[in-house]
DNA sequence: ATTCTAACA
DNA sequence: TGTTAGTA
């Protein structure tokens, strides 16, 4: 399919599924005419890939893994070296949770004091 | 009408 | 990311 279909299949922007291909996540054949032309696996990688990036994962970083997302069955199956890097950036996000956590607390302990003597 | 590349407000 | 230009 060109890339008009895989757009409206994925509900991925034209200038984005081009991006895509920039930044190696995508690799399209190209027709004599020059049109990338995709098949229907891509839509479902185009899905897995917009799922974990709107979950917080960079492209660089949902790139080392895309074999994880390229097999049958469910968007997101089981996959070892994939749940294993989510852990870590799971952990990475608690503490950065954690940290603004603290940043809250202080400003609001600021704040009350400034307000108690006003 | 659709796609392509490159580049800009 | 959107959008635009000039093509094919």
């Amino acid at each position: 399919m060109k890339i008009g279909e895989l757009s409206r299949r994925s509900g991925v922007s034209v200038r984005m599924l081009r991006y895509y291909e920039s930044e190696g996540l995508i690799a399209p054949a190209r027709r004599a005419s020059g049109y990338r032309d995709y098949d229907v696996e891509d839509v479902r990688i185009v899905l897995a890939i917009r799922t974990l990036n709107e979950a917080g994962l960079k492209l660089d970083f949902i790139r080392r893994f895309l074999p994880c997302l390229r097999s049958e069955g469910p968007i997101l199956h089981p996959c070892p070296d994939l749940m294993a890097a989510m852990e870590q950036q799971m952990q990475a996000l608690d503490d950065r949770i954690g940290k603004y956590r603290e940043s809250r607390k202080m400003l609001g302990g600021y704040y009350e004091e400034m307000l108690s003597h006003s």
